[in-house]
DNA sequence: CTAAACTACGTGAACGCTCACGGTCAGTTT
DNA sequence: AAACTGACCGTGAGCGTTCACGTAGTTTAG
């Protein structure tokens, strides 16, 4: 194996000093044309590639940033992804993936972890730890952007949706289609906590239906909880017309747990997603959902964490986006 | 923000030399178990940890790799992406994740980047690249493994399914089941070179049945992509009663295009994907696909990844894998 | 009883860069 | 002619670790 050629193989070449190399491959001036021209020119000769690693060492900039998400299989976690490593190729930035199942210690394990390899900051979604947890990381020179909750702190910036008002547009479109009997499946976790749960129940209540929380189905975010949850639910309550869902995942879920029960969608039950992953209109019947730009989100997050780096002392407000309700062919109008 | 507490602080803090407090933290010996314990203690006081960036400049060897892979959306791929995931995990490495969108420039891209992040290896699955700039890539003290086509060479180890084979199997139970008219969708490429037409073809020939090349499509393998192509061989040879895909998300567009065409699965068109992602299964018709096991090969790849890493000198045999044929609702036997 | 070996530490150098200086030499000003 | 610029370039130190030694003190062997 070759030995990689060092800032000091291309001085020599060059015949200049290491300093005058890294003016010239930073874009830094105080040298002439002619000798940066050169310069470059024998890097390229040598192939030379700057080492990161010692980079960060002496800059204490590592041009690298750390992602936790809670699950890479879900396409519409996968496009914040795919946002946020687009965003950072395009700025010459590094990023370290962690998935962390939405398991709060593997994420406590990940931030370590990722503190640990000097990143210049932290995009987490859906974070499961206590915003305390974040904001002891965030002081230690590591500005974190959250997505999906909202955190304000010294060093922490969020980048959430509206959910509690997308969930009652949800709930009053239904409601407006004749809707009485509205099943909600929605994440583990506290109920009085949850957003989504916040939205279903201020506009039931407002309509003056009622709330009952056994129409209420907690599940991991997946096909299999969404399956698990709307099985027991419609199993439970043969009154219910429509079910909104945390997200397409378990919408899908929901979907097949009806054909296996033999309750046709959109005709006995309609069914509702959340992020209009591409799926969603790919599939018989398309589904209704919610649009959440991940791709964009993710850009978006790539962006605030580099601005929160560059201007540690400020202080950033919450981005809060509202989405879209998409119509298709899983929810009716009934009566 | 505070600033970093390093070795010395502890070392200080300790009463020892900072290669005591190394000692102690890497469970080396040369130190006893009264001062390791101190060490210990006093690590756990001062919340230190380790500057990676550090470690890995004195040691080269930066517990870190990179994983290239094509596009991060296919939960197949994504499944790739966890299982190297919590395997790097297990080992207390971490992972850059690039995605390349199958484009060669931007797969060059990310092995110049890995290699500056001085990462220890490379996972890419599906490369564009040619053979020979990923072995030029590999000699300079990085190895590759390449998962998903076969290259042999110095330093590069691959992990392959057998495509060939397994996508004779496919169209052998389609004759089997009555089917004359076979169509093929695959990936982007000369037709030649590529291992899914190979055993398309070889099975068609070896059964007496013609082979035409117009009856295959090459698209983007995703949904869009399986949409177009399914819907572009569809229109152009009616006779057509069976559809084989490169993977399951062109499977499901395929079965889109089949739903816009007013063709019936299966009774129409029989279509078969790859991969077996988790929507394979929860949709209607559920789809006969061939059994990837992304998670398995992305946990393989690691270790495979670190046993080279270990042992540089070594040649590693490529690993093919046999992959299973899953019967479900989206292909019938005919007349 | 002394040389050798072992135990338990400490010290300088190195990894490959950047940062903050310092120096040189032309041209310009006083 | 001396002093002052400013453009251009070089030098030492340092980032936080590990590595290869070096060195006491203690035990073992001949």
């Amino acid at each position: 194996m070759k030995k990689r050629t060092t800032i000091d193989d291309v001085a020599r070449e060059a015949g200049v000093s290491r300093q005058t190399v890294s003016r010239a491959m930073n874009g830094m001036d105080g040298i002439s044309v002619h000798t940066r021209d050169r310069v470059l020119e024998t890097i390229d000769d040598l192939g030379y590639r700057p080492s990161r690693l010692a980079r960060g060492m002496a800059s204490s900039q590592s041009q690298t940033i750390g992602l936790i998400i809670g699950n890479i299989i879900d396409p519409a976690q996968a496009n914040v992804v795919r946002g946020l490593n687009d965003a950072a190729e395009a700025k010459n930035h590094n990023v370290f993936l962690r998935n962390s199942d939405n398991i709060a210690a593997r994420e406590l394990e990940a931030l370590k972890s990722l503190t640990a390899e000097n990143v210049d900051g932290i995009v987490i979604t859906s974070p499961s730890l206590p915003a305390k947890t974040l904001t002891s990381f965030a002081d230690q020179n590591c500005p974190i952007v959250v997505v999906h909750r909202e955190v304000t702190a010294k060093h922490v910036s969020s980048i959430t949706t509206n959910t509690e008002r997308a969930t009652r547009t949800v709930v009053e479109y239904l409601i407006g289609a004749g809707h009485q009997h509205i099943g909600l499946i929605t994440r583990m976790g506290d109920v009085e906590q949850i957003r989504h749960v916040w939205g279903y129940k201020e506009t039931l209540v407002n309509r003056n239906l009622p709330y009952c929380s056994s129409r209420i189905a907690q599940a991991d975010t997946n096909l299999k909880g969404g399956y698990e949850a709307a099985y027991k639910l419609l199993s439970k309550d043969k009154n219910l017309t429509a079910i909104a869902t945390y997200n397409d995942l378990m919408a899908l879920g929901a979907m097949k747990a009806c054909a296996d029960l033999g309750r046709a969608v959109p005709a006995d039950v309609s069914i509702i997603g959340y992020d209009d992953i591409e799926f969603a209109s790919h599939i018989k019947p398309s589904l209704t959902t919610l649009r959440f730009q991940g791709y964009d989100i993710g850009c978006s997050a790539f962006e605030r964490l580099m601005e929160m780096i560059n201007r540690p002392e400020e202080d950033f407000p919450p981005v809060i986006l509202n989405i879209e309700l998409v119509i298709r062919d899983s929810t009716c109008t009934i009566y």
